[in-house]
RNA sequence: GCCCUCCUAGCUCAAUGGUCGAGCAGCGGUUUUGUAAACCGUCGAUGCAAGUUCGAUUCUCGCGGAGGGCUCCA
């Protein structure tokens, strides 16, 4: 956020609202446990407020305590007490806040930034350090509410102590905050973890373990539809499609450097000596199970020299990777430890790679706009971080390439100053969905890691070496390092260009949906579960009304079905009513009502799930119609 | 990994230091119906392991999982 921007944020009156409020609950807090707590700070934000408290000892705070510290806070309220700002001086700050740390260190920062110290104070019952603005009158604040409670560290780093963080919002008036809260009701409701359960679309348990997706058959309906189309669309784009293993050679995430940078996040390797009945002690073809594509991409890539004339080489797979994401940060389908990736490598020439480049924006924005009708999707171009391979031209050079591809084809972007990963910048891609959540979904980045080569150092002896997986393998130093000296840096890709010379090659790495996991929750949330036709698992439901038209519906299933239409009848001895209520709450997005008047009339009465009775219409007109709209992927139903 | 909370039937929810109750779903019947729930019957559960206790689903501890955050996200 800029300074203005910062500016505007802090004089909206809504941001004072909530400003106060965050005092006021810092003072119910205060009076309410006076020797157990210590006030520490917390700002107004978009939707509402935080504030972090230290407590002291055993003494905890859980949500069962909003009652009473709302309560607090009301009396506060009603009681009408000024806030009131004053200057004052570092010494008079140092004396007034002497007991707590937590301003002695803020004070610290102010002084080092040279800005001037200011207090607010309600009434004369509570002063705190604070830069403002706020509301004139504790009465101001007339409608608030505290949400939740969590864990924070102090400045976010998880080296210092945990915080205690309690979340609320505030109001102009009782309606907003209203609506604020019917808000939250509706994104509860879109949820992809209650619509996974209720539209039997996927389940996780405990024995098949943590963050690993279960597909039901409805959604793994919708998944074989989208990888299809995924096939097709790059075929046709000119990408060459392969199947890599699940698992590699140690030796190639030894190369690649991936033990040393993110051995935390891998699961550990299967050691040979561990299979019951191996006799032999030589475990030298020990495997990692793959944390990416990459670099059997690469393999895919060297098994024969290429030729120039082969370039690019678009490389397509749907690969599946596993990583070991720490257990506080899993989440439903969209952050989870083993997921499959629309995962591409292009290998090209430097020539070659702005319109490469272009080419993958287009894709993406075809599949974002155009299929799935994300309106608002945006950009980011990551750029040289402090610690990075190779050199500062190779990192001009793609750095202009991505701008370049970007600018002819008018796509925004932001950027991200140093935000690059330490083997090349990128273009990351972000969804928002249709409740204004943003998503990291796609991503376009060069990599100087992976096709290049160099000789190990010491300092990559040393590394391994701090590596418990590989102290124990390697027993002495002296063993490691002979290892390590012999494996080398990097995949060494390179080809043949005219003149005969062997060349590095470029390689860009790419995913679109990002993956298959995360994709379809958040377009789970975004349809709110009511999937475009040509990616609905079940796309007619077909509800005879009594026995004596199951003959005829039969007839009509097999229409359908002849069709290419996911097709189901419910022959239930059910009311016609029952039989539509289910089909509607699983969002099946056409029923045909088969009554005595339909068989008679040879036609079908389609109801759509929103609601909209299309009334009696011929079983071919139906077919053409939905098939129409399955073929053009559209966003709409009928009518 | 860290802080807080939670874990009762397939799902949603109830109750309790003394043999856990309901609705929906399922199953067996009855009902044959015109645009969001027919009726009757029936099956089914305290995450795992330990401690305190005469007795634990309830209290304590550990583990696992889930949720809200923090940190992280090649």
């Amino acid at each position: 956020m800029s300074q203005l921007d910062q500016l505007k944020h802090n004089d909206d009156n809504l941001y004072k609202i909530r400003h106060s409020a965050e005092h006021i609950l810092s003072q119910a807090v205060e009076n309410l446990y006076p020797d157990k707590t210590i006030r520490v700070m917390g700002p107004a934000t978009d939707d509402g407020f935080y504030m972090d408290v230290e407590t002291i000892g055993d003494f905890k705070l859980s949500d069962s305590n909003f009652p009473e510290i709302e309560a607090e806070m009301q009396k506060i309220i009603k009681s009408n007490l000024p806030i009131i700002r004053k200057k004052i001086t570092m010494e008079e700050a140092c004396d007034l806040f002497t007991n707590n740390p937590y301003k002695i260190e803020w004070l610290d920062s102010i002084k080092d930034r040279g800005e001037i110290i200011t207090i607010y104070s309600t009434g004369n019952q509570y002063t705190d350090l604070c830069a403002g603005p706020h509301v004139n009158y504790t009465s101001k604040i007339k409608a608030f509410k505290l949400l939740s409670i969590a864990g924070a560290y102090w400045h976010g780093d998880e080296k210092n102590k945990m915080l205690t963080r309690i979340y609320g919002t505030a109001f102009e008036n009782k309606d907003d905050l209203e609506t604020h809260l019917n808000n939250l009701e509706e994104i509860k409701k879109r949820d992809h973890r209650k619509l996974g359960k209720e539209l039997d679309l996927y389940s996780t348990n405990q024995l098949t373990g943590a963050g690993l997706i279960l597909w039901h058959p409805k959604l793994a309906t919708s998944r074989n539809v989208l990888e299809t189309f995924w096939r097709e669309e790059h075929i046709r784009r000119g990408y060459q499609l392969v199947f890599t293993p699940h698992i590699a050679g140690m030796d190639m995430f030894v190369k690649t450097r991936h033990y040393t940078k993110y051995i935390n996040s891998m699961f550990p390797v299967m050691l040979h000596q561990n299979i019951e009945g191996e006799s032999k002690n030589d475990y030298t073809t020990d495997e990692q199970l793959k944390p990416m594509n990459c670099p059997n991409h690469v393999q895919v890539f060297k098994s024969s020299p290429r030729s120039y004339r082969e370039l690019p080489f678009r490389m397509g797979e749907l690969g599946t990777v596993y990583r070991y994401e720490k257990a506080g940060v899993l989440h439903g389908m969209t952050r989870v430890r083993g997921f499959t990736q629309d995962d591409s490598h292009i290998f090209c020439t430097p020539e070659q790679a702005i319109n490469e480049v272009q080419e993958i924006i287009k894709l993406t924005k075809y599949i974002y706009e155009d299929i799935f009708g994300f309106q608002k999707f945006q950009a980011y171009l990551s750029t040289r971080p402090e610690k990075y391979l190779g050199s500062v031209d190779m990192w001009e050079f793609a750095q202009n390439s991505l701008i370049k591809a970007m600018e002819s084809e008018k796509l925004k972007y932001k950027v991200d100053e140093g935000g690059g990963a330490f083997y090349g910048p990128k273009i990351d891609f972000k969804i928002k969905d249709s409740i204004g959540r943003e998503w990291q979904m796609g991503t376009i980045q060069f990599d100087f890691n992976l096709p290049t080569y160099s000789e190990s150092s010491e300092k990559d002896v040393d590394d391994f070496w701090k590596l418990k997986t590989f102290k124990d393998k390697y027993k002495t130093k002296k063993n490691l390092a002979k290892y390590i000296k012999q494996m080398g840096r990097g995949l060494d890709a390179k080809f043949v260009d005219k003149d005969g010379k062997e060349k590095p090659v470029v390689m860009i790495h790419r995913v679109v949906l990002g993956s298959l996991e995360r994709f379809f929750g958040v377009i789970i949330e975004h349809f709110a579960g009511a999937f475009p036709t040509w990616l609905s698992p079940v796309q007619v439901k077909l509800i005879p009304i009594t026995d004596a038209q199951h003959e005829f519906a039969n007839k009509v299933l097999a229409d359908l079905k002849a069709g290419g239409i996911r097709v189901e009848i419910d022959d239930r001895p059910e009311k016609m009513q029952a039989k539509i209520r289910d089909a509607q709450m699983q969002k099946i997005p056409y029923m045909l009502i088969i009554g005595a008047r339909e068989v008679k009339a040879n036609t079908v009465a389609v109801r759509q799930r929103d609601g909209q009775d299309l009334g009696a219409i011929p079983i071919s007109e139906f077919i053409t119609k939905i098939k129409e709209q399955v073929t053009k992927k559209s966003l709409n139903l009928i009518k």
